[in-house]
DNA sequence: AACGTTCGGGCGAACGTTCGCATGCATATA
DNA sequence: TATATGCATGCGAACGTTCGCCCGAACGTT
């Protein structure tokens, strides 16, 4: 038996006696039919300059503002769009998390939609429940996803019903749907072409495991720019592992604590998190991060720039990230066709600071 | 005129043909009128056990869910609740807003309910309007509001139209409205203890402005903790600034250019930022941070543990204001009263770490 | 035998919109 | 003068629920 009135059912209704002005209000103190007023409200119909000056008027007057329940009802359309995101470990902060909320709120809230959030259940199959029941009670128009992997449940669950959504992040090249991206291999290969201008040859990689899509794009720009260069990466160098702070550490030590001769000079790690382990690493071993050993990562988590030294990073445009992807899903939410790109990838910007310094 | 239909009525509206099972197709299934299968899904009336096994049954196989538009326009009640933070600034990130967030979705949605987010105006008076929209068009039922401040306006505008809300943070005392706080003072109070139980009797303070709602309540506990100690205050040993970095080093250097006599051997932050402006300054004098100068903060922001040394900070118990907020929003908007208790502190916990080393 | 009570369930209405079509009137066309 | 065209507005219905009231049958009581 289900119960999803279990809480329903056992509310005593509060009547505030709260009354906003409807449409036949406004109709009543126009002199027309409700209806009229819908039209004229929604730019419908004609009407003379007169009738409509005196709607508009009742509307001022009564303060009028349409109920949304009501027209979503009829219309059959919600405008509320639906966002869940994973939460970040325990020990760690969501560096984008902030700014990318505000981004989707403010452009939704131009074309009149709102999000409404819901939390991420780590069970995917109960998760998916939950992107089910927000689209079988009509509650939202269209889903924005975040941190998509391959064969991402989410992705293939909504595509599977046919239902808009829009993703920050590539899942499957083989599945389309809308969605934007930061250019990850753009970004490390930045910094790498940094590091070679800066003289180093030698550099090791802090990387994630091999199923991240995340991950893979961007060890993409290392790869690709080392071969560019002519230099043959060097297997050990590459050390995979979660993005946090003891595997950077814990890794970085191995790599210092190889002869000299098999040492490298610098290294890029795909998080902040790994690269300040990497530094903590640095400082244990008496290494000077800058001139013995350059460190640059990705994120650019804002307090990183008051690091000592203060890291380079790479920084993702999330702001424009979030302006663009509220568009392509409503585009595609109100039109019924793929938006035009389907897909976006926007560039990443490197920002340089002492944790590059020259090299001596 | 009003816009407010803008681009609602040039809206082409799709048609999926996504049909759901409503109450008619049930009721039609399982014999009886649509009106009583609304009521044994809300579990209003009694009825045979084997009707109401038909209903079911019915129900799970046409897989019914009640549509929620529908029923929010028929009972006068959205399920929603609305949310808007103020966006931290660039170069800081919000060490709680994740965890916040999390916190409030999972346990609205054990009561039935999701959150709706928008986004925060710095205009007040735009951004209140975005409070009317959302009370007028009936999308919310209660608001939940934070970063609360004296005269805070949102709290004002709410308690003048009498619509529900909680609040993570306090207001002006004889305002009463639901609220849950953290006690600042208390909080303080205890970094204060432990750095005079290390032996500190010189100790200086790195405070928010005097119209710091939150600030103010902080520093009661340093005041206070110093009395009852028998230590007086010295007036240059706080200073005033935003909650940033670059305060929190300039105030520094100055504190350590002091002749020795009058120097500091400790110091509290309002805030990690603060605090490690305050390392750096201290790490620029060659001033040893721990043994020569303690140093403590409050947020313990995750990445301050992996700084060198580690931050003594005080954590807030965050996911507990969250789970107990929402309670208390939803007992006031489903009963109209005041939630009991109506106001809530809870402690936050220190965390010590190498920032307040033995003393010399 | 007449009467109240309880139980199971039905019925019409309402929530506040939007939608499709009809209608009346004035103007232009044959 | 009769007929088509356009314009301004009205009307009934529908979206999918919940709510309040009614009704008939079964049961027990006087």
């Amino acid at each position: 038996m289900r119960t999803f009135a279990r809480t329903f059912a056992s509310i005593i209704v509060r009547n505030m006696a709260r009354q906003h002005a409807t449409l036949k209000d406004v109709a009543i103190s126009a002199g027309v039919s409700y209806q009229t007023v819908s039209k004229v409200i929604n730019h419908q119909v004609q009407v003379t300059k007169e009738t409509e000056q005196r709607i508009w008027q009742a509307v001022e007057t009564l303060n009028y503002r349409p109920n949304h329940t009501a027209r979503a009802l009829r219309s059959q359309r919600s405008f509320t769009l639906g966002y869940s995101w994973p939460p970040s470990p325990k020990d760690q902060t969501n560096p984008i998390l902030d700014q990318f909320l505000q981004s989707i709120f403010e452009a939704a809230e131009e074309r009149g939609y709102y999000l409404l959030c819901f939390p991420y259940n780590s069970d995917p199959k109960k998760h998916l429940e939950a992107y089910g029941e927000l689209i079988d009670t009509g509650r939202v128009d269209g889903f924005i996803l975040s941190s998509v992997e391959y064969q991402d449940p989410r992705v293939l669950f909504l595509l599977e019903h046919k239902f808009p959504l829009a993703a920050f992040g590539r899942s499957d090249p083989e599945l389309v749907f809308p969605w934007i991206d930061v250019d990850g291999a753009a970004g490390i290969a930045m910094v790498m072409e940094h590091l070679l201008e800066l003289g180093h040859e030698r550099i090791a990689a802090l990387a994630w495991p091999e199923n991240s899509r995340v991950g893979n794009n961007r060890m993409e720009g290392y790869f690709n720019t080392l071969m560019a260069a002519g230099i043959k990466p060097v297997s050990g160098w590459v050390k995979r592992g979660e993005g946090k702070f003891s595997v950077g550490y814990d890794a970085t030590l191995q790599l210092l604590d190889l002869p000299k001769a098999k040492r490298p000079t610098a290294m890029i790690a795909l998080n902040d998190a790994l690269a300040i382990g990497a530094m903590q690493a640095a400082r244990d071993r008496k290494v000077a991060i800058g001139s013995q050993l350059a460190i640059a990562s990705f994120d650019d988590t804002p307090m990183v720039q008051y690091l000592d030294p203060p890291l380079t990073s790479v920084r993702q445009p999330v702001w424009e990230v979030g302006q663009r992807i509220i568009p392509m899903l409503l585009d595609y939410i109100e039109t019924g066709r793929l938006p035009e790109p389907t897909s976006v990838l926007v560039r990443p910007q490197l920002i340089v600071r002492g944790s590059t310094g020259r090299q001596i």
